[in-house]
RNA sequence: CGGGAUGUGGCGCAGCUUGGUAGCGCACCUCGCUUGGGACGAGGGGGUCGCACGUUCGAAUCGUGUCAUCCCGACCA
């Protein structure tokens, strides 16, 4: 490739309008550019890209037994009334109609389709298991799309399917799975760590996530880890242990006191000269639309992915001073947020975070402003919810709940994730198979997504400096560039020509920078597009000597052609 | 959806308060000069100032509306 041929162009300046550094990098080094919010053209440079992480992909797809297909983009109305997501999926699906009216979606993701699919191919348990994917753009009308490449309304994604006869078959297809990924992203130079999520919208009971951790305010989730065992899981699902609340001698019998002015915990604690931990604290919330309490320990914040599924709830959030008030007034109490108390409330549900059940001679809401109860018990003054889950948010510095390691925090890209989705979509859309006995049974399914675009958008996060782009050579778009210093020259030039179109019959991804440029803005091109490898044409040659630069490390040798060449071969085939 | 900000050549910005010739840097074209880390000189091309309506003799500038973008929040693979 001739750099004077190529269809791009660099910027000197950070576009107004991007916040991370891979939206910067990428648009100034001419890899991507932007039709509207959340929408990008994928230039040739990003093409490359992209396209060898899905080589990537691909290898390690077909290798663990997957096959590749394509469905549609267009997807109808009527299978997402089958599975129950066309009213559950909400404003994220991009809906339109075609001339007849008739509604259809831009997919989001594929699992109606492929269950659909699968339901008319597949009869019999001698054709499981089976796991199909495909590469493809995905349509998401995200609220805010915003960082780029990394949260998009439309972006690259490898999605796959798996279809199993039993519990047992998912769990290999998913640990295959997980391994297949692994493998991926270690291929795209990317460490990534399993971690434990939420399902969201997808469903189903178990999943994980691929994070690539990163320093930067640039991952979207916090990821707690553990400083010992492997345990790691996104915020909205982690799990910890926490010492036991201080049991406070102060209130041995339980009694009202008067508690003026207490609204918030802070208040209370300062009010009664007491730690936060021994309080219960009431939170009422709107679970699909119905009013509902969480009780939690006065020093834990809830985590509301987890209250949503512990309650089964598909929308959650905490109820406005209106709803509080007519929530009271319906229970016959006129208490103000901040004095509210379980008993006697009549709300849908009441749930108790673990957290609370342990507490002794707590202090806690009795519905009347201005007044706590202080040194109430389980049973003898409150009842204790039947309802008990984790519903805290787990933070830094916590226990692990597998070992006796301590919790640390991070943020971290999604990169992909896998689900266990059971007979979620087999069941409700009725996609059955005849088992070994003559029964029909649905497919107990998984799927697997990776964000094709979003890797690249966060290998470039992990790999960069002050100069530019620095993507290791598995995906970086081009292996080499020869830069000859002053392409008037020339003994240089010819020189350069001489080592590119070597390298090029190699079959190496090489430039010559062939623009009648001065070699600065050659240099800062180079850096800013990121190549592994520069050879530089420049004064050295009357001694027979051009120099090999390294983009990663800065090392630099002067070199002869021909070891440059073989350097070059060395390197990147190793 | 709430709060805040911004829309002026391809990119980054000034001009708007106080209405009257649309400007700067980068990029682009031509010529000269230069060629090891984003040179220099001379000349040149490109913008209905997001859109609509209004006020005015006259609107980038004032008013109303609308659209878009970005940030914070809520939400969310």
């Amino acid at each position: 490739m001739q750099m004077s041929k190529m269809f791009f162009q660099t910027l000197r300046e950070d576009p107004a309008d991007a916040e991370v550094i891979s939206h910067k990098l990428l648009t100034r080094a001419g890899y991507i550019r932007k039709l509207t919010g959340g929408i990008y053209t994928y230039m040739p440079l990003m093409w490359r890209v992209l396209k060898k992480i899905e080589i990537i992909v691909r290898e390690e797809m077909d290798n663990s037994g997957a096959q590749e297909l394509l469905m549609p983009i267009l997807q109808t109305e009527e299978l997402w009334q089958e599975s129950g997501r066309w009213d559950v999926y909400g404003k994220e699906l991009m809906r339109l109609k075609d001339r007849h009216g008739r509604q259809l979606a831009l997919g989001p993701t594929h699992e109606e389709i492929i269950t659909a699919l699968v339901r008319d191919e597949i009869r019999s348990y001698r054709q499981l298991p089976v796991n199909l994917y495909q590469i493809q753009n995905k349509f998401r009308d995200e609220i805010r799309p915003r960082f780029g490449l990394l949260r998009g309304r439309e972006f690259i994604m490898k999605d796959a399917y798996s279809f199993d006869i039993d519990e047992e078959g998912l769990d290999k297809s998913y640990e295959i799975m997980a391994k297949a990924y692994t493998n991926i992203f270690k291929r795209c130079g990317l460490e990534t760590k399993m971690v434990r999520s939420d399902s969201g919208a997808i469903g189903g009971n178990v999943s994980h996530e691929f994070m690539v951790l990163t320093q930067t305010d640039s991952g979207e989730n916090d990821v707690l880890y553990c400083d010992t065992c492997e345990y790691a899981a996104n915020s909205n699902h982690a799990e910890s242990r926490m010492p036991d609340a201080r049991i406070n001698g102060k209130y041995e019998k339980s009694h009202k006191i008067e508690t003026p002015n207490t609204k918030t915990i802070e208040q209370l604690c300062k009010f009664l000269n007491i730690p936060p931990s021994i309080i219960c604290k009431t939170l009422v919330y709107i679970a699909d639309s119905k009013p509902i309490l969480a009780l939690i320990r006065g020093d834990k914040e809830v985590e509301e992915t987890k209250l949503k599924n512990a309650i089964g709830a598909n929308e959650i959030r905490i109820a406005t001073s209106e709803e509080i008030a007519e929530l009271m007034s319906k229970s016959g109490f006129s208490a103000e947020a901040g004095f509210i108390g379980p008993k006697g409330i009549k709300a849908d549900k009441i749930i108790a975070d673990k957290s609370v059940v342990s507490l002794k001679n707590f202090v806690i809401g009795i519905n009347e402003t201005d007044y706590h109860l202080v040194g109430a018990n389980w049973s003898q003054d409150v009842d204790l919810p039947e309802i008990c889950e984790d519903i805290r948010l787990s933070v830094a510095g916590e226990i692990c709940p597998n070992c006796h390691g301590k919790l640390l925090i991070t943020k971290g890209i999604e990169v992909g994730n896998i689900f266990k989705l059971g007979t979620k979509y087999s069941e409700k859309m009725k996609a059955t198979f005849t088992d070994e006995n003559g029964r029909e049974i649905p497919f107990i399914m998984g799927c697997y997504g990776i964000g094709v675009s979003r890797t690249a958008a966060a290998a470039v996060e992990r790999y960069h400096d002050e100069f530019g782009i620095k993507l290791p050579k598995e995906i970086g778009p081009f292996h080499v560039i020869v830069v000859p210093v002053n392409t008037n020259d020339e003994l240089q030039f010819n020189t350069a020509k001489e080592i590119y179109e070597e390298l090029r019959s190699q079959n190496f991804e090489v430039v010559i920078d062939d623009r009648n440029e001065r070699a600065g803005v050659k240099f800062k091109d180079a850096d800013l597009i990121g190549f592994p490898i520069r050879i530089t044409v420049g004064k050295t040659v009357n001694e027979g000597l051009v120099e090999f630069k390294l983009r990663d490390s800065g090392e630099m040798l002067k070199l002869t052609k021909k070891e440059a060449i073989s350097k070059v071969k060395n390197i990147l085939q190793d």
